[in-house]
DNA sequence: CACACTTACGATATTCGTAAGGATT
DNA sequence: AATCCTTACGAATATCGTAAGTGTG
C-alpha cells in the first residue's frame, strides 16, 4: 500500500469541500488530476471512499472511518516536519565541547547565556580539561569540538585559530621582581619556576621558548587552582598565559608582564575534518568564533590570523 | 519539504547497516538509486544525515536526531496502514440496520454471535421497527440497510428477496376452529379479525388478499406483543406470517395453517442503490443473506428466487 | 445548456538500473 | 586488486494539464 501525503491532503480537502472542482483548486491541481488522485487512493486503500455522481459527493461509511486515520497521519506528518525543521535550525539536540578551564572561564560567560536563551531545546555539555585531554575527548568522539591550545598534526582534525595570548610572570608579592612594571625573560634564569605537567598546553608552550634550566622539575601541577595556591603560599613562581590571570588576582600574588618574551599561546577551535558538525554545534562554534574575534580586535587592535572560517550560523 | 516513506525506510536501513550496498539490497534498490535516495533526503531535510567516505558510513549528530523522528513517522505510518487494512476487511466501524422484530428474532440470533466474535471492533446497531419505519430509517440515512417486508418503488433503493413466508391463523384455544389441522380462508368470513396498523407489513400484505369485510376496523395494534395479549385473552383472532409465530406459542392460543391461502410475506434486504455499503455492513448483509438462503432451502426444499446478490463478504 | 465528474492523451518529471569514475585500503 | 560511494545516462514509470466525453437537472 503506497499512500502519500498528497493523497491524504487531497482526500481531506475533498471531504471538506464535497466537490471535486473546488477541492482540486484548494490543493493546486487540475480537476482531472485531482480526480485521478482520489481514484488512485481508493485503489490503494482497497475500498470506495466517496459515493459521487454528477450532482453530489459524499463520503462512504468506510471513507469516514478512513478520515480519522488520514487526519492523524497528516497531523503527525506535519508536526514531524516542524520537528525536522527545528533540527535543521539547530533548535534540537545536544552540543558537547571540551575546553581549557581558562578559555571556558574567559569566553563561555559571554556566549552561553545568549545561546541557551535562543536555543532552549539544546542541551550543552562542556567538559573542562587540560589540553591533552580536551583533544583526546575530541578524538574519541565524546565531544563535537574542542577549544584548546594543543597544536596537533592529526590529519583527521582541523583547527581554526581563535586567539593568541602572551605569557605573564606570576610570583608571590615578596619576590624581588614583584614590584617591576615589566621584566625580561633573562631575569628569571636564576630562580627556577614551578612547573605545569606535560599534559597542559602551558607546559607545552613554555618548553619551546624557555631554557630547560629555568624549569624546576621536582614539582609539577596540572590544575590552575593548585598552582595559584602554591604561589600564594610562597612556594615559587610561574609563567602563565593571559586568559588564566583571573585565577591569580590575589593580594599575595604579583602579576608582571614581560617586555621581551615573545611566546604566545594560541587557542584553537579544533574539530574532526570529516565529521559534519550538528547544527547546534555549528551555531555554538560560530558564536565562540565571533566572540574570539571580537576579543582579538579589542586586545590587539586587529583581526586574528584566521584560517578558513566555519559556516555561518544556521539558526534564525 | 517532501519526504516519503521510501526515504525514511531507506534512511533507517542505512542507519542500521551503515553500508550503502547492503542497505540498498535490504530495500530492494540498486545501490546508485539508493545513494540518490539518501542524497535526495538530505536535500529535503536541509542537513547532512551521514558522513561517508569510501570506507565508512556514520550518522551525523543531526542524523541521529532525525532518526528519532523518522522512526516515529515510519511506525505511525505502518500502524496506520494496518488500521486501513482493518477498515478494508470490515474490522472497524459501525453497522446500523433496521429490521422487523420478527426477522430480528428469527435471524439475528443465528448470525450476530458469529459476527461479533469475528469482528469485535465493529459496533452493531439494530433498530427493530414496523416496516414503514424500517424503510424510513433507511431513506433518512440512519441505517445502512433494512431487513423488512416493505415493497417500495423508491428508485433510490434496491432490494433483494431474502425469504418468503406463509400466513397462519391465530385464535384463542376456545375458538371453534382452534382444533383444526388446516382451515380455508373462506371459513373466516364470519368472524372478523383483529387488525394490525397500516404501517405494518402484515396489514399491508393482508389487505391485498383478504376481503375487507373480514377486517375489523375498530381495533388496530402495531406491536406483536399487544396482539398476542389480546388473542390470549379471548378478544379475537388474527392472521400473521410464519416468522412471528414465536410470539404466539402460548397455552391459551392456537395456531392453524391455511390450506388455500396463497398470501405470502416477502422479506427483503433493502439498501440505497448509490451508496456504497461499508465493509462491515456488507459483511453483515452477506451473512444475513447466506442465513436466509439456508432457511429457505430448509423450509421449502429449494432456492429462493434471488435477485442479483450483494458482493461476497470481504472479511478474512 | 450549465455543471460536475471521468476518460483520453501527450508533455514533463521522477525513478531506477547499468555502466563508468574516483577514492581508500 | 578489492571495496565502496558517486556520477552519468538512458529507459521505464508516474504525474499533470488540456481537451473531449458522459450524465444530470
Amino acid at each position: 500500500m503506497n499512500i502519500s501525503q498528497k493523497h491524504l491532503k487531497a482526500f481531506l480537502s475533498l471531504l471538506a469541500h464535497r466537490n471535486f472542482t473546488r477541492a482540486s483548486a484548494s490543493v493546486c491541481l487540475s480537476q482531472p488530476a485531482f480526480s485521478a488522485l482520489i481514484t488512485g487512493l481508493e485503489k490503494e486503500v482497497g475500498f470506495r471512499l466517496f459515493d459521487r455522481d454528477s450532482h453530489q459527493v459524499r463520503p462512504t461509511e468506510d471513507g469516514k472511518a478512513f478520515a480519522e486515520v488520514a487526519e492523524h497521519l497528516v497531523s503527525f506528518h506535519d508536526s514531524s516536519m516542524k520537528e525536522i525543521e527545528a533540527i535543521r535550525r539547530g533548535e534540537r539536540g545536544r552540543v558537547s565541547m571540551s575546553a581549557l578551564p581558562s578559555t571556558a572561564v574567559a569566553w563561555l560567560p559571554a556566549v552561553l547565556p545568549d545561546f541557551r536563551r535562543l536555543y532552549p531545546g539544546v542541551r550543552v555539555e562542556m567538559i573542562d580539561a587540560v589540553s591533552d585531554r580536551c583533544l583526546q575527548l575530541l578524538i574519541d568522539g565524546v565531544v563535537d569540538f574542542a577549544v584548546t591550545a594543543c597544536e596537533t598534526d592529526n590529519p583527521d582534525l582541523v583547527s581554526e585559530l581563535l586567539y593568541t595570548e602572551s605569557f605573564y610572570f606570576i610570583c608571590p608579592v615578596g619576590h624581588p621582581l614583584a614590584q617591576r612594571e615589566t621584566i625580561r625573560i633573562e631575569e628569571l634564569y636564576d630562580s627556577p619556576l614551578l612547573n605545569f605537567r606535560h599534559s597542559t598546553s602551558i607546559r607545552q608552550r613554555v618548553e619551546k621558548v624557555i631554557p630547560p634550566q629555568i624549569l624546576q622539575d621536582s614539582l609539577e601541577v596540572e590544575q590552575l587552582t593548585t598552582m595559584m595556591g602554591l604561589v600564594a603560599n610562597g612556594l615559587g613562581s610561574c609563567v602563565v598565559p593571559e586568559l588564566t590571570l583571573y585565577q591569580f588576582r590575589d593580594p599575595g600574588i604579583a602579576i608582571v608582564p614581560f617586555s621581551n618574551f615573545d611566546a604566545y599561546r594560541n587557542i584553537h577551535l579544533v574539530r574532526h575534518a570529516e565529521r559534519t558538525l550538528s547544527a547546534p554545534a555549528a551555531n555554538l562554534c560560530a558564536r565562540l568564533i565571533a566572540h574570539a574575534e571580537h576579543k582579538c580586535v579589542a586586545a590587539r587592535g586587529g583581526k586574528p590570523q584566521a584560517s578558513a572560517p566555519l559556516d555561518d550560523e544556521v539558526g534564525a
